[in-house]
DNA sequence: GTATATTTTTAAGTATGCTTAAATTTTAAA
DNA sequence: TTTAAAATTTAAGCATACTTAAAAATATAC
């Protein structure tokens, strides 16, 4: 009797994978409930029931960890959720907050007959427009290695940005004009305290970036050679 | 306090919008479940609760009515339906069938800003590979008046076809390598009855139909001249 | 280290969307 | 027209996915 997954258990599991692998924030039933959207009380029973069906390992008052199946299944519907966002980028020329929403939804409806048909149209592509790593259709993710947090990022060096992973409106507007796009060149020129702040420069402009606006941002620190200009080209080619 | 629509209850609309005015089909609750593969007290009860929310106009023991905005919901689900199939289609190049079973799935996760975009890249089509024609934005749908059931349709005379509302794989096999594709022309030869049959050329081949392949067949008269070869084009151009 | 605050869990309750079984109504047949 | 068959409705029950409120456990502050 194996009953279909839902919507909700896509969500709940594709965000604890999102908050231990990609975030490191903590995953117990308060934090994933908080993001939802939805009561502690609702996310415990989910837990639970989810730990039933072996998608979960779940002890009381613990942080909440994914099973090698449930891994999986967050993989599967991350790579739908990607693959539609760089669809709907490249052929629809929808802009980077609608692509979001949309993805959010069709992630759950596609069959993995369609992600690959998707895959095979976009010519598999490794990474969507936000720079973040689309799964194979195994589940197999290639993170890169040494990226980190803008706002974490040590000062005076240079690196590429990354990733970005806000969602509204006004931060893709605003990295779209000043040219923070994932492959452009940046170097960080401090990072300041109280109140807490980034301090970067790119294309000859300084901007001070706010925390929450630092910690959407990440990077890749560059070997050595000076940056010249606004490289677009992604390095995950 | 308005809750947002299931994937149930758009399947249940959907279900009596196509009963009534497509097949002209019995809409009481038993056909409804059978067609959803649920008990018909299940249905019984999501007439009930859809009637109090003015999508369905239910008296007890009589067939099911949609209200205008029972009718509208109906008219925007098929309408991303048919764009899908249109897109998966002629983009993805799928097979009829596959198109059919991923449209079904996405349609009810699709918003309408994307249903737009879908049409717009698409160049607003008006009619979808089956033949079926696409509402537009607002729920206006053009029925080809005069399309009847090829099992339907007098002897001893010119037809197009108009439409396929078959959906399994061996169906859409069968039409597409004897040429029965939207806008062919063919002639009905002879009505048979026990068993009820539906003999027709088209291409100079006589086909010898069963009435539930006959009765998948949409047909539009054609006026008075002979017609020569397989037009392929459609007639809602 | 104890008190307090926070978080998690349990408990009780609700709406949706189904099920099966029994009762009722309608339809069709003899 | 009375009866039998078929369909619909009602009733009781279940799983999912939530809610709020109270109880229990954990974490933090003094």
């Amino acid at each position: 009797m194996k009953s279909p997954i839902s919507i909700a258990t896509e969500n709940f599991i594709k965000t604890i994978y999102q908050f231990h692998r990609l975030k490191g924030q903590d995953t117990r039933p308060g934090s994933i409930a908080k993001e939802l959207e939805i009561s502690s009380a609702a996310a415990t029973d989910m837990a639970r029931k989810l730990a039933r069906k072996d998608l979960i390992e779940y002890e009381k008052y613990k942080a909440l960890r994914l099973t090698a199946s449930g891994e999986k299944m967050a993989l599967g519907i991350i790579r739908k959720h990607r693959l539609w966002e760089t669809f709907l980028f490249e052929v629809f020329g929808m802009g980077m907050h609608e692509i979001h929403r949309e993805a959010e939804l069709l992630e759950h409806l596609t069959s993995d007959f369609l992600a690959d048909r998707i895959s095979d149209f976009l010519g598999h592509p490794t990474t969507d427009p936000h720079g973040d790593p689309i799964p194979d259709p195994k589940g197999k993710i290639s993170e890169l290695p040494g990226t980190v947090l803008l706002s974490q990022a040590p000062a005076g060096m240079e690196y590429r940005i990354s990733r970005l992973s806000g969602s509204d409106e006004d931060f893709f507007d605003f990295c779209q004009t000043r040219g923070l796009t994932p492959g452009a060149g940046i170097s960080v020129k401090q990072q300041l305290q109280s109140p807490r702040m980034t301090e970067i420069e790119l294309n000859g402009t300084v901007l001070l970036l706010h925390s929450g606006m630092a910690q959407t941002l990440h990077v890749l620190p560059v070997p050595t050679t000076t940056i010249k200009g606004n490289l677009t080209v992604s390095q995950n080619c």
